[in-house]
RNA sequence: GCCCGGGUGGUGAAAUCGGUAGACACAAGGGACUUAAAAUCCCUCGCCUUCGGGCAUGCGGGUUCGAGUCCCGCCCCGGGCACCA
């Protein structure tokens, strides 16, 4: 055995191992228990960054944590390969997208199998190949044929310039953020997924879902956003039309002063159509921006109709304007307004001098005045007809139930949640499998795979698939849709797919039901929302196609935190700042350790501390993994990321720390290294004689009931604080006396086993070399003996009204009266007590006393 | 504004049921080995101290024999949502 610890060689050697081995290859396998963990596959960028390390390592440590239990473990990996970013690259290098993609997938398949990952590589697949989105452009024209896909107007960000829509987050300050042209609202027409018809059951399985961060589960909510309310019809002057509104405060209906609608509603368009003031409002609304910073920044503006509205209940007028803030999108987009309880038509209100009208009071008879701002709260109802004296809770049932029993109103309920768009005119994505006929009708292709040309030319303008007649030009006359399908719907079902990989002639089939729902999830919380929501509901989709039967994909969910690092900086003359990598940063630190500033190295003159920020491209603040690897090995970046934080904390980039991780390895290699031959021919036992040996066994129990209980409750950086106890236990023995020499074989293989999911390479090898077996990964998991922390004596702490004074040493078989009388005569214990009253003892068995004294 | 997290040494953090606050590391300081450096090993390391002890988990109260942990009120930081009627 080397004495040196060469990770490169020990990580090789591991590697080849697991692969002449297939030892991570997964069989479905019905009489043993299942494990299928999963990290949130990578898009394929170029390279892996820290964030990518820190996911892909907490996911494999579970995995192999699992396996070590005895599970059944599938652990696959693939690429989510279609996106945006190809085609930027495609334009800026003149490469086509599908060759940019499948070569950085290249080069980030060696960076993900130099760092040791389990995974089943036979299950490898990236979105962009037919084999793998034929089989969503199936799901989708069975959507169609069920009525849950469906074709629509719908209001988008277009960009004159490059025909194409963006997204809200492409849109800077009104103009594209490629072309600079000014964008456009445009309403054309889109596909979308009816994901609303299932708003309420994914609303309602939130709650089963226990295995997921309790944040997450709020989001979710919130974002399906259901309320319950009443919808009801105002008529309208001089017109036997209604105008139908959505309010959650029925209760207040008798307190309406006004009604308002959105800029967009056919009420508006109307009325626009011959007042040229209220056309030139309307433009105006069209014209403001959708995201949310112009929102906030938004005036509150209206426009009278110049029509009234006529209340359902007592029949008066009020007036109709046109709002700015009411949305098109949300319930009717009508709103009846209640200046008196609601903060925005208070305002509104007072711009447009609008009387205000109260009709809610406090039950408890406190302040409920609306002089200064609208009364909100739910109370008792006032000046309200047959409606006075309820409380809004009763009011809200009865003024629903007058309202359904003449016909205008009904109580509702609405989602915030909208269906999902998936229409992207983009080249790099899916086809949507959708032929236009001749005669003008709409229908599923029926010739799928509808493959993505490959070999093209992306220019930035437009979708180039517009452009080849070859592929959108069909023999009787037909249009192919030119348009791809949103990349969220790939990743919807990814998870799902490497179950049955393999599978050319279904979906899915039943190796689907042995493995799902997927055990264990792993990802960045940024995708909170969006993928996780999507991915629920396409799997409730295949489920009532009959492609799989569970309700849920994913039962726990981990969401891993940022990785963060210092960032540098210095001001530019034109107040910008330029940013400088930490790494050609020397920093200076008082005698304390505390950070003073830093310089950089290539100059010697100062630098700014810009705080601690995600690793990004813009701080100038990464670090390649790939350069650490090389220059410590795999285990010892693995270990770094695990040691430094829990999974779902952020965690701070140190280079001293991943120095730190090193040094543990190479003092676990040179333990191991220089007692190998003792090691080997110890013999378990004898431990009771020696008393060193006997202490340094509890020590090693303890620590590995420590572990086994952060293993379980997933908070690594503590099993690794209790390896590192281990190891420091251990170094204390003395191997040529057998008693120690016995410890030593039973704690190396015990902390061996606990290190092999975080280091796996430095513990395969270790365990082979010192004799315990061929492979780690079948050893088993190690048990806590719970006669090594049998002690004789037990230290017990004696407090004087609650302040330590002592510590003292019991047998473990005394009783109560006896630990009192041990605590009671200690010198120091004695001083705090001589000449007071002790009032009562207190005993917690096996910890501590507490002397209560006047 | 609303909803979640969080605030503990110079730093990252730990503390399972309310029971010794700071495990395990990093940095720093001192020492050994070395021609020297690296590596390695040993010691010190919350603050104050008259060396008895006192004070310390964002701030102020409370419950308790005992509070980082539970309750009430506030401050600060991070994240999410937000004209949603």
């Amino acid at each position: 055995m080397h004495t040196e610890y060469d990770p490169g060689a020990v990580e090789a050697a591991a590697q080849q191992y697991w692969n002449a081995n297939g030892s991570f290859r997964a069989v479905e396998d019905p009489s043993g228990e299942k494990f299928y963990c999963l990290s949130m596959f990578p898009y394929p960028s170029g390279r892996l960054h820290m964030g990518h390390v820190r996911n892909y390592t907490i996911g494999d440590v579970i995995a192999r944590y699992q396996r070590m239990l005895g599970k059944n473990v599938l652990q696959p990996i693939g690429w989510d390969a279609f996106g945006l970013p190809a085609e930027n690259a495609a334009i800026k290098h003149g490469i086509p997208p599908s060759q940019w993609t499948r070569s950085n997938i290249e080069t980030m398949k060696g960076q993900l199998k130099r760092l040791g990952f389990g995974y089943d590589w036979s299950r490898e697949l990236a979105t962009c190949d037919p084999d793998y989105y034929r089989w969503e452009q199936w799901l989708f024209t069975r959507l169609m044929q069920k009525g849950l896909a469906y074709r629509a107007k719908a209001t988008v960000n277009w960009d004159p310039v490059d025909q194409t829509v963006l997204a809200n987050e492409q849109v800077i300050d009104g103009r594209g953020w490629r072309s600079g042209a000014l964008v456009e609202k445009r309403d054309i027409e889109q596909w979308s997924v009816r994901i609303t018809d299932y708003a309420q059951e994914l609303l309602d399985a939130i709650d089963t879902l226990h295995g997921w961060p309790e944040q997450v589960r709020t989001m979710q909510r919130n974002w399906i956003g259901r309320s319950e309310g009443v919808y009801m019809e105002f008529g309208i002057a001089g017109s036997d039309q209604a105008l139908g509104i959505y309010t959650t405060r029925p209760d207040t209906v008798m307190g309406v002063t006004y009604v308002a609608v959105a800029a967009e509603h056919p009420l508006a368009s109307a009325r626009a159509e011959q007042d040229a003031d209220l056309a030139a409002f309307v433009e105006e609304c069209r014209q403001g921006g959708t995201t949310e910073a112009e929102l906030e920044t938004m005036e509150k503006k209206g426009h009278r109709l110049g029509l009234d509205a006529i209340h359902p209940i007592t029949g008066e007028s009020v007036p109709i304007f046109v709002a700015n803030f009411v949305l098109m999108g949300y319930g009717t987009g009508a709103v009846m307004a209640v200046p008196a309880h609601d903060q925005r038509d208070w305002e509104f209100a007072e711009r447009y001098g609008i009387p205000r009208k109260q009709v809610i009071v406090s039950a408890d008879g406190s302040d409920c005045g609306i002089a200064d701002c609208a009364y909100v709260e739910r109370g008792m109802l006032t000046d309200s007809g047959p409606f006075d004296g309820l409380t809004s809770e009763q009011a809200f049932d009865a003024i629903a139930d007058w309202l359904a029993e003449r016909g205008k109103g009904e109580k509702r309920v609405n989602f915030r949640l909208r269906d999902w768009g998936v229409s992207r005119q983009r080249y790099w994505g899916c086809p949507i499998p959708v032929v236009h006929g001749a005669d003008g009708e709409v229908r599923p292709a029926t010739d799928l795979p509808v493959r993505l040309p490959e070999d093209v030319v992306v220019d930035g303008s437009g979708s180039p698939l517009k452009k080849m007649p070859a592929f959108s030009e069909l023999p009787d006359g037909g249009q192919r849709e030119t348009d791809t399908f949103d990349t969220f719907f790939e990743s919807s079902w990814y998870y799902a797919r490497y179950c049955s990989a393999d599978c050319d002639g279904v979906m899915l089939d039943e190796r689907a039901d042995y493995w799902l729902p997927v055990d264990q999830y792993v990802g960045g919380v940024e995708h909170a929302v969006l993928h996780l929501l999507y991915a629920r509901f396409f799997h409730k989709l295949m489920r009532d196609e009959g492609l799989v039967d569970c309700d849920e994909p994913f039962a726990n969910l981990l969401t891993q935190g940022m990785v963060i690092a210092e960032t540098w900086y210095r001001e530019n003359a034109d107040g910008s700042r330029t940013w400088y990598n930490p790494a050609d940063v020397e920093v200076n630190r008082d005698d304390k350790g505390k950070l003073l500033g830093g310089v950089l190295r290539a100059d010697g003159e100062p630098v700014s501390f810009g705080g601690v920020e995600k690793m990004s491209k813009s701080k100038n603040n990464g670090v390649d993994p790939e350069a650490l690897i090389e220059r410590y090995g795999a285990d010892t970046v693995r270990l770094y990321t695990m040691f430094t934080a829990p999974p779902e904390q952020s965690l701070e980039w140190s280079d001293d720390g991943v120095e730190g991780a090193a040094r543990f390895l190479r003092r676990l290699w040179s333990l191991a290294a220089g007692n190998a031959e003792a090691v080997q021919a110890a013999e378990a036992g004898g431990a009771d004689t020696d008393e060193r040996a006997k202490d340094a066994r509890r020590e090693v129990h303890a620590a590995l009931k420590k572990a086994l209980f952060d293993f379980d409750r997933q908070q690594f950086n503590t099993v690794v604080s209790a390896c590192m106890t281990m190891v420091n236990t251990l170094q204390k023995l003395d191997a040529t006396k057998p008693a120690q020499a016995g410890v030593l074989r039973e704690g190396l293989g015990i902390l061996l086993r606990l290190l092999a999911p975080i280091a796996p390479h430095v513990t395969h090898l270790l365990w082979r070399e010192l004799g315990f077996g061929d492979d780690i990964l079948d050893a088993g998991w190690p048990e806590v003996d719970d006669g090594a922390l049998v002690q004789d004596s037990v230290q017990y702490v004696v407090q004087v009204n609650g302040k330590v004074r002592a510590k003292v040493s019991v047998s473990t078989d005394a009783d109560k009266s006896a630990i009192e009388a041990a605590a009671l005569a200690d010198e120091n214990v004695r001083r705090f007590i001589d000449g007071v009253e002790v009032r009562k003892v207190i005993v917690v068995p096996g910890k501590l006393v507490n002397v209560v004294a006047k």
